[in-house]
This record gives structure tokens, C-alpha cells and sequence, in this order.
DNA sequence: AACTGCCTCAACCGCGGGCTT
DNA sequence: TAAGCCCGCGGTTGAGGCAGT
């Protein structure tokens, strides 16, 4: 399934299946910096890899909220209704999709969904056929027949501005089950909670630190939630501070420029 | 057990658009 | 206006999984 790692000798760019090193090192960047420079930003998280390949990475696999697993009927009603009228605008798509990355909803249209609508398409024609025969066959009394609705299809082809089934409706679709699973092998965080623990975190401030220290389930969600609590208004409108002695020289290269002069991206949807 | 072929999906690639200089 | 940089998007690839023979 992955990609057998591999490495570009030309830049000396790692390509290929991540590690949970990388993972590990990326996630750490990520949540104490942000992403204020995907190009930029692999050679400060100590990492051999394009910034195209970590962005794709945090985006499609790292990032907090991510839903893996089946996708619901609701899902797939709404990819297949929004596909029929945007066409392959995946980004757009997922947009309606919490939790899914575009990546995953092309890669399940192409493998699962397409077969499935163009299987539909083929009933519906041999359907209609066949019913044009029968009419047909029938004319004499056609008259006297009530016309049932042309639609026989199992799904639900609305187009996205209608009414009856606006986006905005499907946004509304209860994703708020704490159930479900972000994402899953995700047993390395425990060894990234341990790698940016207690000394790795500015003690003077309200961070993380005291966070893991006091988070007993050490789980994804609970440790995000924490984290978003008690740095939302802190940290990330918080100066850089320039020291960096309590940080692994390992996790993260002091930042070549003041904090001024780059901003964090933070999205507030990472976190609901 | 060994082989084959199809399926899945993480990851790569190239292109276009927006922004800055 | 042109050039360069960066990001995001969509198409494509290919290794590993898995079912069938």
C-alpha cells in the first residue's frame, strides 16, 4: 500500500512512505508552529523532505480531525450528488465532507463510488428501456395509466441548490459522535507526547506541558482539546520566545526570524 | 503452498493561480 | 508588466493486501 522509501540524490530529499519518526517530528512542528511556511519548514523540523511531501502529509493524514474509516450513506449520497454537479472538484467536495481530505474522497469516488453511479446509470437505461417497450407494448391503454415518478434510483440525485437538500443541510449532519475514530495507529503519540514532553514545552506559560503531564488517557482528542483550551489564547497569539534550551535541538531548529514575521496559521475547524 | 490479477490508498507529479518583488 | 516563489488542486502511480485459482 505505501510506497517503498526511497531518496531523491539530486536534493538529497527523502520520497516515499513516512516514518513514524518523521510523523513524530512533523506533528511536533506543526502543533508548536504551525504551518507558516511548508517550504520552509521541513529544514526546521529536522526533516529530509520536500515541503509539498509534509504538507500533503499533515493535510491528508496528521492533522487533528481527520475521520478515517467507512464513509456513511450520508457521505456518499453527498460526494456522489455534489460530484454530479461540480464534477472532479475534490477540494470542494470534502469541503462539505468534516474530517475528509480530498485526497481520500477522489480516492474513494475512483475505487468505490464511480462503479457504483456508472452501475446505476446502466440499471436506469436498461430500466428505462425496457419501460419504453412496455409503454409501447401498452399504448392502446396508456391513456388510462397513472404515470408513476420517472425516478427509480436508489439514490437521491439532488442537485446541491436545491431545496430540498442544500449543503448547508448535510452540514448540519450530527458529526459531533466522539466516537468516532480520527485517526487510528496513532500509538506513536504516545511516544510523541513522551518526545515533547515535559521538557519541551515553555513551563512559564500556560502549554502544553502540564497538559500531558495531567492528561491521564493520553488520548489524541482529549490532548487536542486540552491543548486547544489552554493555548488558544495564549500560545499561538504568543510571542516566540527566543529561548529555546528546553527544546530538543533534535525536534525543532531555533527559527531564523523574529516572530513578527511569520504568522501562524491557525484554523479554528482543526479543532472542531 | 504458490501464483496471478485486481483493488486500495498513500504519496508523487505537474500545472495553474495568487501573491510579492 | 514580468519574474519568481509558494500553495493548492487534480491526475496518476505503484507497493502491499487480498481473493480466486
Amino acid at each position: 500500500m505505501a510506497r517503498t522509501p526511497s531518496c531523491d540524490k539530486k536534493s538529497g530529499m527523502r520520497k516515499g512512505t513516512w516514518t513514524a519518526e518523521e510523523d513524530r517530528k512533523l506533528i511536533a512542528y506543526v502543533t508548536r508552529y504551525g504551518c507558516w511556511n511548508w517550504r520552509q519548514l521541513p529544514k526546521f523540523a529536522g526533516l529530509s523532505r520536500c515541503g509539498k511531501s509534509c504538507r500533503l502529509r499533515w493535510l491528508n493524514y496528521l492533522r487533528p480531525n481527520i475521520k478515517r474509516g467507512n464513509f456513511t450513506q450520508e457521505e456518499e449520497e453527498l460526494i456522489i450528488r455534489m460530484h454530479k454537479n461540480l464534477g472532479n472538484r475534490w477540494s470542494t467536495i470534502a469541503a462539505e465532507l468534516p474530517g475528509r481530505t480530498d485526497n481520500e474522497v477522489k480516492n474513494y469516488w475512483h475505487t468505490s463510488l464511480k462503479k457504483r453511479v456508472e452501475h446505476n446509470q446502466i440499471t436506469n437505461i436498461e430500466e428505462t428501456k425496457s419501460k419504453d417497450i412496455e409503454s409501447t407494448q401498452d399504448r392502446d391503454i396508456s391513456f388510462l395509466q397513472v404515470t408513476p415518478p420517472a425516478s427509480s434510483q436508489t439514490l437521491d440525485i439532488t442537485g446541491p441548490f436545491s431545496p430540498l437538500s442544500s449543503s448547508s443541510e448535510f452540514s448540519s449532519t450530527d458529526y459531533s459522535d466522539h466516537s468516532t475514530t480520527y485517526v487510528d495507529d496513532f500509538g506513536f503519540l504516545d511516544g510523541f507526547i513522551d518526545y515533547v514532553g515535559e521538557k519541551s514545552w515553555d513551563e512559564h506559560s500556560n502549554t502544553p506541558t502540564e497538559i500531558v503531564q495531567n492528561n491521564t488517557n493520553r488520548d489524541f482528542e482529549s490532548f487536542l482539546d486540552a491543548y486547544k483550551e489552554s493555548t488558544i489564547d495564549s500560545f499561538w497569539t504568543q510571542p516566540y520566545e527566543a529561548d529555546m534550551s528546553h527544546v530538543s535541538s533534535q525536534l525543532l531548529a531555533p527559527l531564523p526570524m523574529e516572530p513578527e514575521y511569520f504568522s501562524i496559521v491557525y484554523d479554528d475547524d482543526i479543532w472542531n
